[in-house]
DNA sequence: TTTT
DNA sequence: TTTT
């Protein structure tokens, strides 16, 4: 389509540590439990509300994957760009169940360690801090597809 | 949470006509059934690709509600800035299940349309054109609880 | 530095067809002059105030500014990702002066028609009507100095 | 205009304390000036690079301003949300000059807080950590005229 | 399940 | 200098 956008921008904290997985040919993906949290204070009540969002990230992108690997931990501070994506699934009971992920596949997405040593662990020497954008794979095509996953649990 | 950011941006096209509906308490609540792609040219196959997703778009924010209900039509271009929500509901089979929106509240909500009559429809002749952020409801205190609702299939 | 985003995210009109030139090393630069605007009523007298706002674009990504050259045109309507840039210059009296772009430089840019044809001219056969993120130059190395550029005014 | 965009969203480090000004009706208006960078291996001769990038950012909206005043000093880690305006001001030359800053007025704006005590001072035991978006002024009647200001130097 |  |  003409002029479209998909974007996600989130900053939060990892509530574990990240999961890496193989596909068949070899790539890694990450994926990340993000927590946002708002808070605010209730108009009426004056009470403080506080609501906390967790968010699917599935890191698609090869350099972005290891970095996960690498480098983020349960409690990372992080921020992420990447965009929406609702996929298929069969649930136990032989039924279609739908996920909505933020992906990140190089093509569009960044990530960012907001925290000095990406989560609870000490530094390793050679820790980036910060991290730039994928650049070694940055088109489309480069999306595994979902059957490339040796996975049966959708997440 | 310190620092959290929880933002969505999208342009795309409206699927269908806005879906109006109004809570216990009498707001209007408008669903919107939202559609990007993008194209890319298979880097191995030479091929032309799409991939088009689709987005559920749920207004909370009065005034833009009313907008979506006077000025959006299936085939309107718009431009969204939203937040992430998943939640639960209950399936017809009685299980749970979950599905994320993007959520309009007017705090931190805008809404433009990037066509002209927001869609097919001619436009009225008091057609705003553009639209403002939403400045009436600008608190989380707004997001009118899901049991407001008088509608109990999830979408 | 550890975890830095620098973005910009514009939706306007270009004021004039694009200024194309050419590096000393033959790379195609395109600048556009975009306006955005934004209207409110007036809390007080409750009239109708309008500002607009004049952004000064650069496009080092070749493919970018292929595609502004070839397809945007005054009056055309396009969503631009960029970053700011404030780069110094000589004023004609020898005085430093400042001027601040939005840079889409491939690595992070983004260009989007968002109207059919690209402005007022009627659309070519090959329209693409939509465009990619520029994926052949990826990372910052690929900003031309401004040495590069064979012009001697800024702006 | 119709469906008209001006957003910017930097993180980085503040460079210096807030500078607080008061216009003469009284509001607060807090200056920052904030550094992104970014880096990367240069292609050819495979050494680091880095560019800093800095920013001038305006806070017209009175809470946003408060919280930087209070919360926010020299090497302070943030999130800012804004947008890109251009003013006009003479030079002690007496001629005309541009400067390009971001701008947040409330409508639109938001300021995080990304390390847990603004800077390098010790948390006051007030410290609110994250700040949510300005609520209280939200539509651009807010902005102070820059004739309000009471300095004579453009930064 | 995170964080403040 | 755009656009509505």
């Amino acid at each position: 389509m003409a002029g479209s956008v998909n974007k996600v921008i989130l900053i939060g904290h990892l509530g574990r540590d990240p999961d890496i997985r193989t596909t068949q040919d070899g790539r890694k993906i990450a994926s990340l439990s993000l927590a946002t949290s708002e808070s605010w204070r209730d108009r009426n009540s004056g009470e403080r509300k506080e609501r906390t969002e967790w968010h699917r990230i599935v890191i698609f992108s090869e350099p972005l994957a290891k970095v996960a690997e690498q480098f983020l931990k349960k409690g990372a501070k992080v921020y992420i760009e990447g965009q929406l994506q609702t996929r298929k699934y069969q649930g136990n009971d032989g039924q279609d169940r739908y996920t909505t992920e933020v992906v990140l596949n190089g093509f569009n997405a960044t990530l960012q360690m907001l925290d000095g040593n990406g989560g609870n662990r000490p530094p390793p020497a050679d820790d980036p801090g910060s991290y730039g954008r994928d650049t070694s794979r940055d088109t489309p095509r480069d999306i595994p597809s979902r059957n490339d996953l040796d996975d049966d649990i959708p997440f």
